[in-house]
DNA sequence: CGTCATCTTGAGGAGTGTCAATAACTGTGG
DNA sequence: CCACAGTTATTGACACTCCTCAAGATGACG
């Protein structure tokens, strides 16, 4: 219990807090436990609550009217849950959210969050900070997208898996399926599966859900140098940072 | 000159404040004209200011190393730039801002908004208010993008400028270029042009850039019935209680 | 009236989704 | 421990959509 309440207080909502601030507004929370494969909430269901997710990994998604699902986030102990839906003023879950594997999150009534982002500012600071950055993503992934190949796409994709994971370039085990990747990244598991020809070119290679990849330098000049962020990803400089200079 | 600020006045960021506080926000605001076609900034270049826009049409845009361009935004009065690079922490520009037609701006340093928004409350919010509805909208346009056919997507941005521009659907005339709504949507002009055709089948006629979307119900049971935010499209509710009850 | 940008239309090709069949893997219960 | 079912992954064939290149047509404007 206790433990699960602690990764939840390194999210970055609570960045600039003190103890023991963070302990009276973790106090108020809910821990819940999901079995793999349990839904959290549904599209469609009321909006009542503001989660944070304490361990596991949670697949926020949306389903339309073909039974067509797209994965719109992978998320992580410490991401959060709902903020950008209760600032844009929605009454219901405009995605549904599932458990990829045994997780836990915390859950917080709405009015929780909307109460304390006007009692400390430093929460709406954090929450601004949080949901700009997850809008400027979006409108990057929307470009990515547009502008540059599948192949390409994937081999941007592992590279913040290798990041965010901390996992070795040289040689790392997917964290989750392809069918979820394909699906985060908006393609089909066939395209995907057929791309990973292509992607050796770039010096990525996978077998099963093994992969390595051998040169940064290949893997700069085709793909981040065609990407419009270019000199400016973040991403970039800190897979730089840790990969190349240690 | 005060024309121009009584429009940013009324900019959503200074929703709940007082006549008085505004105008103290509002003067340390410079107004910048700028000509059809000159850039406010250029992607890349230091990011150093926030902006309301207070008249005319600004394009958001980036420009890949092919030299391909994609509008990310078009922003009319009211609407702000820069608000979610500034607490995204960019130093530089992620993107260029060109005015599509002779327009004004207002210009407030970087420092005024992040001071501002510790000092009233209600900015903080409201900026959160925005950028979560700004990030949302960035999802379901991903989305679309993936799952909705062009026709679908451009009969979608239709009923939009109807609604933004308050035009009468029955028949109007396109507020810019086609090439511009074309590099919105993130589509050639040509299959633009080529898509106009199937369009009839929706019961939305263009010719040059007089539009006229006849049927409701058709468009309605052909593009929004299969669009996954379904009942919760604000836009969809706003445009029925605006043109369907009137 | 001529110039320039925008728009339309045509032909060809690259890439991805779809359907289908098979293979590899996971987990469960006997 | 094995057999089985269910999921996930790979591979092939085909169709469709959109982009690209190219040429003309229309429109805006000095």
């Amino acid at each position: 219990m206790i433990n699960y309440k602690q990764n939840a207080e390194y999210s970055s909502i609570f960045n600039g807090l003190k103890k023991q601030e963070k302990d009276d507004l973790l106090k108020d929370g809910k821990i819940r436990h999901l079995n793999k494969k349990e839904f959290l909430f549904y599209h469609g269901d009321s909006l009542t609550c503001f989660y944070i997710v304490c361990s596991g990994v949670i697949q926020i998604l949306r389903t339309n009217s073909d039974g067509h699902e797209k994965t719109l986030h992978i998320l992580i102990p410490k991401d959060t849950i709902c903020g950008d839906e209760i600032f844009d003023s929605h009454i219901t879950h405009q995605f549904s959210a599932v458990a990829v594997e045994n997780s836990t999150v915390i859950e917080f009534p709405k009015k929780w969050l909307q109460e304390n982002t006007k009692k400390y500012g430093n929460i709406a600071l954090n929450l601004l900070t949080s949901i700009a950055h997850r809008s400027q993503m979006a409108e990057i992934e929307a470009e990515h997208k547009a502008t540059m190949s599948t192949a390409q796409l994937i081999a941007c994709f592992l590279q913040k898996l290798c990041l965010v994971y901390n996992l070795n370039p040289h040689g790392f085990t997917l964290p989750y399926s392809k069918k979820l990747i394909a699906s985060r990244l908006g393609i089909e598991v066939e395209t995907f599966s057929r791309t990973l020809l292509k992607l050796q070119e770039y010096g990525v290679f996978m077998k099963g859900s093994r992969v390595t990849i051998g040169n940064f330098n290949t893997i700069e000049k085709n793909v981040c140098d065609h990407c419009s962020i270019e000199q400016d990803c973040k991403l970039r400089a800190s897979f730089k940072k840790k990969f190349e200079l240690n």
